[in-house]
DNA sequence: ATGTAC
C-alpha cells in the first residue's frame, strides 16, 4: 500500500474528526480516531497513522485508538496518543506512557506587572539559570538519602512540600494531589534509583524549559479569574519530567514486557508495543514503578518551583506571598491512570494511557480541586520556544470523545538532526532577542533543535480541541524569558 | 526524552 493509498482509507467523520477504519490493517480490534483539522491531517505522517492502527490491535482496547492534533511518530505508540484498556481484559504498556514518565507542565501566577519585570529580564534569567540546573546529565545541589528517595517515589510533590519545598496549597493544585497512590519504590530498580538520586530539582534538556511569560490574551474572563490570572501580569511555566529515573524505569520494564508479551501470547505488530495483561504481575509491577516515576517528576517540579520562588524573592526583595506566586496547576502528559469512564452506557475501569496527552476533566469531576470544580481543570499547553502557551479548561467533549484527554503541545514536525543542520542557535538567539525574548541555554546547538519552525503551530493544535469542546481556551501567555537545557 | 550507542 502506498502512502497516498493509506491516507485515502482514512475517512472524515465530521469537522476535526477522522477515522482510521477497522479494515485499515488486519487485526485491528477497534477503529482509530484522529482529532485534527484538515490541514493537520494533511501534514500527518503515514507512519503515525500506522502507529494508531497498531495500538488498535492490542488486547482489551476500548472504543478507539486515538491521536490528538499534535500527534507525531513515537516509540511504538504515537506521541499524542490516547488509548484506554479494560482493567481486566486489557494490557498496560510502557510504550503507551513514554520514556519520560510524567513529563508535565506547571504554571505559577503572580501579581507582578510585565512592565516591572521586562527591564530586568536578562539578569533575572541569569539568576534562574543558576538556581535551576539544566542540561543532559545535570546534577542537583539537593542531596537526598536513600530513604528520602523512597519517600519521593511514594509521595511525590507531597514529600517535597513536607521537606520544606513549597506550601500546602501547591499540593491541592497538582493533578492527583501531586502523587499517585499506586507507587511502590520496591519495583524501581537500583539503576533507576542511582540515576535519579542526584537529579532532583533539575530541568533536563530538549523541549524542557523554565519560562517567564506575560499574560497576553484572555479568552474567558470568568474562568481566568477562577484560575487567578489577570492580563498583563507575569506567569512562570515549568516543563520537565522524571529525568534519568523515569527513563531507566521505562528501559528496565520494556525488557520485562518483551518477555511478558511472549509469555502471555500477545501478538505484537511492533516490538515497541511490548506490554503485559493489566492484572498480571508484570503489568502491575510496571504500573507501580511507573507511578513511582511519576511521583519523582512531581517532586522534581515542586523542588524547582521552590527555587524559582527563592530566586524571585532575592531578586525583587519581596516575599513570594507578596508577589502572589501561587501554583495555578500542574499536569502530567506522559502517564497511564486507572480511571472510570462510561463506555456504551456503562461505567468501566480502564487504564488510560496518555502519551503526550493532557488530562482534561470537565466541570463537576470529582478529581478536580474544589476551587476549580465549577469550571473544569486547567489544561496547560506549552508552546515551542518563542511561541505562546495556552491555559484551557477541560470540557464535556473530552469525556464524550477522548477518555478525558486533550493535546499536550505543538508537536514536532522535524527531527532533531535535521533541525540542527537547518538552523543556527546563534542566529535564533538574535531573532528571539529582536522579538523581546531573552534565552539562556547550556549550548546554542540545542536552541537549533528547538527552533519554532520544527514544531506545528500551537494555536492550530489548540484550536482543534477548542472547537471540539475537549478543552476550551481561557488564557494565552507569551514568553519573555526562556531557560533551556 | 536520555550518562543522545553496551
Amino acid at each position: 500500500m502506498t502512502q497516498q493509498q493509506a491516507k485515502e482509507l482514512v475517512r472524515k467523520v465530521e469537522e476535526n474528526i477522522f477515522e482510521v477504519p477497522i479494515d485499515f490493517q488486519e487485526g485491528m480490534r477497534v477503529p482509530g480516531r484522529i482529532f485534527v483539522s484538515d490541514k493537520l491531517m494533511n501534514d500527518l505522517e503515514v507512519n503515525t497513522l500506522r502507529q494508531v492502527a497498531n495500538v488498535a490491535m492490542l488486547p482489551g482496547i476500548r472504543k478507539y485508538s486515538m491521536a490528538m492534533p499534535d500527534a507525531h511518530f513515537g516509540y511504538g505508540f504515537p506521541i499524542g496518543g490516547v488509548a484506554a484498556f479494560d482493567a481486566h481484559e486489557g494490557i498496560i504498556s510502557p510504550g503507551g506512557v513514554g520514556f519520560d514518565i510524567n513529563c508535565g507542565v506547571r504554571i505559577i501566577r503572580t501579581d507582578m506587572e510585565a512592565g516591572e519585570v521586562r527591564p530586568r529580564i536578562s539578569e533575572l534569567m541569569d539568576e534562574l539559570f543558576k538556581a535551576v540546573p539544566s542540561g543532559v546529565g545535570s546534577k542537583s545541589r539537593l542531596r537526598v538519602s536513600g530513604s528520602e528517595l523512597d519517600d519521593a517515589f511514594n509521595y511525590g510533590a507531597q514529600w517535597a512540600v513536607e521537606s520544606g519545598y513549597g506550601v500546602e496549597a501547591d499540593i491541592e493544585h497538582c493533578e492527583d494531589g501531586g502523587f499517585m497512590d499506586a507507587a511502590d519504590p520496591l519495583k524501581v530498580g537500583d539503576k533507576a534509583r542511582k540515576r535519579g538520586k542526584p537529579q532532583f530539582g533539575t530541568l533536563g534538556s530538549g523541549n524542557h524549559f523554565l519560562e517567564i511569560q506575560e499574560v497576553d490574551k484572555i479568552y474567558d474572563p470568568e474562568i481566568a479569574k477562577v484560575y487567578g490570572i489577570r492580563e498583563g501580569t507575569i506567569t512562570i511555566m515549568i516543563h520537565c519530567g522524571s529525568r534519568g529515573a523515569g527513563h531507566q524505569i521505562c528501559t528496565d520494564y520494556l525488557r520485562v514486557m518483551e518477555q511478558a508479551s511472549r509469555k502471555y501470547g500477545i501478538d505484537l505488530p511492533d516490538k515497541q508495543l511490548a506490554c503485559a495483561p493489566a492484572d498480571s504481575r508484570e503489568g502491575q509491577d510496571y504500573f507501580k514503578a511507573m507511578a513511582a516515576g511519576a511521583n519523582y517528576a512531581w517532586a522534581n517540579r515542586q523542588v524547582i518551583t521552590h527555587w524559582v520562588r527563592e530566586t524571585f524573592e532575592r531578586f525583587f526583595g519581596r516575599d513570594a506571598d507578596e508577589l502572589g506566586m501561587d501554583l495555578v496547576y500542574d499536569v502530567a502528559h506522559n502517564v497511564a491512570k486507572l480511571e472510570e469512564h462510561e463506555i456504551d452506557g456503562e461505567k468501566k475501569s480502564v487504564y488510560v494511557h496518555r502519551k503526550g496527552a493532557t488530562r482534561a476533566f470537565p466541570a463537576g469531576h470529582k478529581d478536580i480541586p474544589p476551587a476549580y470544580r465549577s469550571v473544569g481543570q486547567p489544561v496547560l499547553i506549552p508552546g515551542s520556544m518563542g511561541t505562546p502557551s495556552y491555559i484551557l479548561h477541560g470540557g464535556e467533549g473530552a469525556m464524550e470523545l477522548t477518555f478525558g484527554s486533550a493535546c499536550h503541545g505543538a508537536g514536532r514536525v522535524m527531527g532533531r538532526g535535521e533541525a540542527k543542520r537547518k538552523f543556527s542557535g546563534e542566529v535564533l538567539e538574535k531573532q528571539l532577542a529582536e522579538m523581546g525574548i531573552t534565552v539562556r541555554a547550556t549550548h546554542p546547538s540545542m536552541l537549533a533543535e528547538e527552533a519554532p519552525e520544527v514544531y506545528k503551530s500551537s494555536s492550530e493544535v489548540v484550536n482543534v480541541v477548542h472547537e471540539l469542546n475537549i478543552a476550551r481556551k481561557v488564557v494565552r501567555v507569551k514568553p519573555i524569558g526562556v531557560a533551556k537545557g
